[in-house]
DNA sequence: GTCTATATTTGGATAGAC
DNA sequence: GTCTATCCAAATATAGAC
């Protein structure tokens, strides 16, 4: 008796590469690995995306595109208020990415995957997500230049990209803190989102 | 007409391989490439290191010992003052590691291996990690404690595991803000340093 | 679109001469 | 300690039948 898959094979294959990527990095998860979790044949690989390379951006595009689109309309919101504040943008960027990571079917392997391609420093991966996503973080730039007058330009950009390293890092729960016995996935996340806007809010206002 | 090497083999390996690591991860980068690079022999990982396990494992052990003894020597330093602050408290976990990584011989790239390992989430990696340098973290974190009574126990370490991660990141360098032209390595890494030091502190008092 | 089979390269590790 | 040569498993990728 052969179970039906309720994914197609191009959505197992994105679903399994996400999961190996995370546990054990690009280079660490072979395709023989991907496609075995996948329960689908090797070649299927190079029929569906040509190459590894190919698989890993795929593996980035199905979420990003969408965390992106998330992240801008939060944004516009916010930019739309009377009196935006330090925590609204903050929140406008890391509700979109809490909601993706509480996503039934793997959203929070994902922003593992997302921290580990930080660590790809000269890679083509690197490109890709700049070229592809960068916009993203220049709008969100510019929206805390204008809460944060204050602060030349230099002083702002040493801030941002201090805290852009603080929420990779913690979304990726790369940290210590494990979760409570008896707490959910959901309400341990929103208590991280949470200390997370009011640690970097302090570091943005930082006097 | 050979030239003669100014270190030794195993001192070769362990630097090749720390440079590769950092740019390529540990599955990224095989022994082959690591042994090209240091102008030794392959058998010779095998005979000095017996594994690429037990290499990775020497690259830290090579550093981190002194890194974390010179942490340690700088934190009772701070808890002998009459009235250490916070700033004098990361001081002490940050400059040891602004030396390493102004290191002439490679201590900026192993800031990056170490970032990388954070990655590992489940390796035994990881764990080697926990067992033999978690005791330097556990001292930093009762130093903070003593400065931040306020804070339970919990609020503490939240803020606490974010800015390990803050301090991580930056660290090695994995954020977009480039040195500017003419500026030394020295320079930069010491502003990146304060810049540091004072989003932290303000991230930790946050009301 | 999916399979089997295979080409080809590269990986970690070791044996044994020097 | 260091070398050459080699073993064997695993890697990516493709060709061609179905």
């Amino acid at each position: 008796m052969q179970e039906t898959p309720l994914f197609s094979t191009r959505q197992r294959i994105l679903g399994a590469a996400e999961e190996l990527f995370a546990e054990r990095g690009f280079a660490g998860a072979s395709l023989r690995q991907v496609t075995a979790a996948a329960h689908v044949n090797l070649a299927a690989v190079n029929y569906h995306f040509g190459s590894k390379d190919n698989l890993i951006e795929e593996v980035f595009r199905r979420r990003l595109d969408e965390l992106s689109r998330r992240r801008l309309e939060r944004l516009a919101e916010v930019d739309a208020l009377p009196d935006p504040s330090l925590e609204d943008v903050l929140d406008a960027f890391i509700t979109p990415a809490l909601e993706l990571s509480l996503d039934r079917r793997g959203g929070a392997v994902f922003m593992r995957v997302l921290a580990r391609a930080f660590a790809e420093h000269n890679g083509r991966l690197r490109k890709f997500l700049s070229d592809n996503y960068g916009y993203v973080l220049k709008d969100f730039a510019a929206a805390f230049a204008r809460l944060l007058p204050q602060l030349d330009k230099e002083e702002l950009y040493w801030r941002l990209d201090i805290a852009v390293g603080a929420l990779t890092y913690a979304m990726a729960d790369f940290g210590m803190i494990q979760r409570r016995v008896g707490e959910s996935e959901r309400s341990h996340r929103e208590r991280m989102a949470q200390h997370l806007i009011h640690f970097t809010a302090a570091g943005l206002r930082a006097e």
